[in-house]
DNA sequence: GGTAAATCCGACCATGTGGTCTTTTTATAC
DNA sequence: GTATAAAAAGACCACATGGTCGGATTTACC
């Protein structure tokens, strides 16, 4: 059982650092000392074993870190700024920055698998969902202008976070990261409540 | 001559399809109908092939489309609205599109190869001084507020944009692009020149 | 302690890869 | 026609890849 948690795990971190294609499974088992017949063992095929690590892993890191944070009662503008910042902050911290994770196999598997790519999609959708809820629920809580746009901006919002974890692996990851906050933050204010002339 | 622009073109539409880790030159060579000893006598290697691709084809292409199109003395926010649009409506139109060509790259090759890389992100930082440059001259036409960073707007009009071609890729281009378009339009009314009150 | 199932080993296979090298074709000039 | 060099062919190599399979080793259970 440790076993296959232990494939899962060192699976997503070099297929994340090398890339699905260009990371061979005798790479993860040499890291783990296993054989083939461990690795076979526990999954039918390379595809197999990637797709449980997007079910078991990346979306539970997606959620954990994008969807989680957002949920509650709270100004949503101020929650998705809080949680930008927090998973940039975390990104300019690492060392082995790769860029989003989810991203990154989006754009590796785009028009190649389409097994894949559906449970990669998945995941985008469930994010989406949940900011167009977010955004909404902020609408009527009075935190959102009534005009915006929600379902629009939830698009724009993934699209920009997207964006910026490409170009923060690129150099100055950390003067992208505020940058690019400050920009997200005049954005927001764009569309947030505006204060009644009474 | 011929021989060797035929193999960079299909080189490049191949890459961009399938990847670069994912392409073989055998790939390239069947479809040309081609035989090694052609390829290798024009280039050294794969990766040299790959540069040389960048180069000539992936330079001039992120050139013509984005970079090009914001030259000019008119506002900024409005050429690079109009830029955003054309290329986008072209990416819609495209049964094969796979996203943005240059981030796609950027994505494959962050962390694996670092010539690579470092050919890919002088493209991105020529891009970057353009839309810096295009976006400081706008602010001296009075297009943009006094108060505008256009660094920060840069790097985050440039983040939604690579962005956005990610999503776009997954479902519903159109939608995706029409809700982008609005919402970077609103992002840039908030950034353009304010209105004196005289 | 024995038995059976779960787990893991590692040799093996077919195929595909980037790259080399010798040979042949093709074009060019005289 | 023939000499010369550019251009392309294609057999070949060493190696890596995903995947298979019979067997060894643990583990759990009675």
């Amino acid at each position: 059982m440790a076993t296959m948690q232990r494939l899962q795990n060192t699976g997503l971190e070099l297929f994340y650092a090398q890339g699905y294609y260009d990371t061979s499974i005798d790479d993860i088992l040499k890291k783990l000392d296993l054989s083939k017949g461990a690795f076979y063992y526990h999954f039918e095929s390379k595809e197999d074993f990637f797709i449980q690590i997007i079910e078991n892993l990346l979306a539970r890191k997606i959620y954990s870190t994008l969807i989680e944070p957002i949920e509650g009662h709270d100004n949503p503008l101020t929650l998705i700024t809080k949680c930008f910042d927090d998973a940039l902050e975390t990104a300019v911290h690492n060392e082995m920055d790769y860029g989003c994770v989810l991203s990154n196999f989006l754009a590796e598997f785009n028009g190649k698998n389409d097994v894949v790519m559906r449970h990669l999609n998945e995941i985008v959708t469930v994010w989406e969902v949940n900011l167009v809820t977010a955004l909404q629920k902020g609408k009527f809580n009075g935190y959102l202008d009534r005009h915006a746009d929600c379902e629009a901006a939830a698009t724009f919002i993934m699209s920009s976070y997207f964006g910026v974890r490409i170009l923060m692996t690129s150099a100055a990851p950390s003067s992208k990261k505020y940058r690019f906050m400050s920009q997200i933050r005049q954005y927001f204010k764009s569309i947030e409540a505006k204060p009644v002339n009474s």
